[in-house]
RNA sequence: GUGACCAUAGUUCAGUCGGUUAGAACGCCAGGUUGUGGCCCUGGAGGUCGUGGGUUCAAAUCCCACUGGUCACCCCA
């Protein structure tokens, strides 16, 4: 029986850890430099949070959730996105009461059920950002610069900022109304699946990706055109913002959200250099949603990120490799003693942090030193009998090709 | 959930009209010096041609089913 990873699963193999580790790195460092702080959450919690959050009635819910019924009869799912657990974590632990505002970050797995193609796998990695506590439109614009400036410190710099108002619950609903009976008048010329969409969750037939949809719908009234006042100011200040930061930026009237949580501002970044899942990140703001979960009002602002995604944008920039770890020194035994002193000694050089490496397969000189090339390391010292008679090696440097003689007792200072 | 394409050494691939022993490159192992790597040369190991069935004198090659993968729809990061 040969076992195989889960569809949608994969396995980040050591060639690829070293570029996640330097991805993780940087989104640590930006992060800090915002002032956010990490929240480390479980993978699975009570299904119902979910449900409450995300909304009911999306695909997300309905259809692509991990959920299973514990030993208890209890219904639990794997987290399909961070910001529901995020909040239960802020309201559980009162992190609100530490003062006005709170700025926090996670960074992990998320499980969805969905047939995996490029950019979509079923377990996948998102980070995300959350500010929990004001409504300022600074915060909205304060997440995108947090992506903008992670993408470009990475190198990613070919991106476009899209954004939109989704309104609130004063202006929404109506708009809503409005846009259902405008599709009705024109249901018979979209496509069926928009068609489906007009009951359920008519703004996303504004996004759809069908032609004859598009077509059909370019004179439909859009959200940002009948936003109340309050949504208009800060929708302008959003822009307003950005204009003075000097970032690019493009209004989609169109663009909305997945998850019914989202009000005021949208936006999603994206890149060409991915395949027909192009959002690179996506967010917005959420001021109902902390009370929705049981929390005092609390307003919020955040954006999900999907870390594989920014991965397959890396490689394809050809973006910095970066290096592969490699010994400092590689001890190479001649016959038993020698390599059982090779051992010993190696041991003792990382006892120092002096990363070492020797050769457990009781190999040949030649193809000790064939290793020792592979695994690129700075220098070699060769030892047999005399060596560890006379208590002097040859240390030769690999890239000049040069050789020195030194103690074997003073190796570390060697190679400091 | 729907559709299309694909499946041959560890990896990337070639394999003609169905034809007898399935190849290449890279990688791996060993040798070319007796105590020195890379480049070069020589040799070697490594394959249930995804699985099962069918057609045929003969199948990696044609047909069917299944499994897996990829991409797109859908959805979304």
């Amino acid at each position: 029986m040969k076992f195989r990873s889960i569809k949608g699963t994969r396995d980040i193999l050591p060639d690829e850890t070293e570029r996640w580790q330097h991805v993780e790195r940087v989104i640590h460092r930006v992060l800090k430099t915002f002032n956010y702080r990490e929240i480390r959450t479980p993978v699975f919690e009570p299904t119902a949070l979910f449900t409450r959050s995300i909304g009911e009635l999306t695909d997300i819910v309905t259809k692509e959730m991990y959920s299973f019924t514990d030993r208890s009869e209890e219904s639990v799912t794997l987290r399909p996105e961070g910001t529901a657990s995020t909040l239960r974590a802020y309201i559980q632990n009162n992190l609100g009461e530490q003062g006005a505002l709170t700025k926090l970050y996670y960074m992990g797995p998320m499980f969805r059920q969905e047939r995996p193609q490029a950019g979509r796998l079923r377990q996948f990695h998102q980070f995300g950002v959350e500010a929990l506590g004001s409504t300022a439109p600074e915060l909205d614009v304060e997440m995108m610069l947090i992506a903008l400036q992670i993408y470009s410190d990475l190198g990613i710099t070919e991106t476009r900022l899209i954004i939109n108002s989704v309104g609130c619950e004063q202006c929404r609903p109506a708009y809503k109304e409005l846009l259902t009976r405008e599709l009705l008048k024109l249901k018979d010329r979209l496509s069926p699946d928009s068609q489906s969409r007009i009951e359920h969750n008519p703004l996303r037939v504004l996004d759809s990706k069908d032609e004859k949809d598009r077509a059909a719908t370019v004179d439909v009234p859009l959200m940002k055109d009948h936003l109340c006042a309050e949504c208009a100011g800060h929708f302008s200040t959003v822009q307003r913002l950005l204009q003075s930061l000097s970032i690019h930026f493009t209004i989609d009237g169109r663009l909305v959200r997945g998850l019914d949580y989202y009000t005021k501002t949208a936006f999603e970044i994206t890149s060409s250099d991915l395949g027909s899942q192009d959002a690179l990140a996506g967010g917005g703001r959420y001021d109902l949603l902390v009370k929705e979960l049981g929390g005092k009002p609390t307003p919020g602002t955040g954006f999900a990120a999907g870390i594989e995604r920014l991965m397959m944008v890396l490689e394809k920039r050809g973006g910095e490799v970066t290096p592969a770890s490699r010994p400092r020194v590689f001890l190479i035994g001649l016959d038993a003693a020698s390599r059982s002193w090779a051992f010993v000694k190696t041991c003792l050089l990382r006892k120092q942090s002096i990363p070492a490496e020797t050769d457990y397969m009781a190999r040949s000189l030649k193809a000790q030193m064939r290793e020792a090339n592979r695994q690129q390391a700075s220098f070699v010292v060769v030892v047999g009998e005399q060596e560890l008679q006379s208590g002097s090696a040859k240390l030769k440097n690999m890239q000049s090709g040069e050789e020195m003689t030194v103690s074997l007792d003073a190796l570390e200072q060697s190679l400091k």
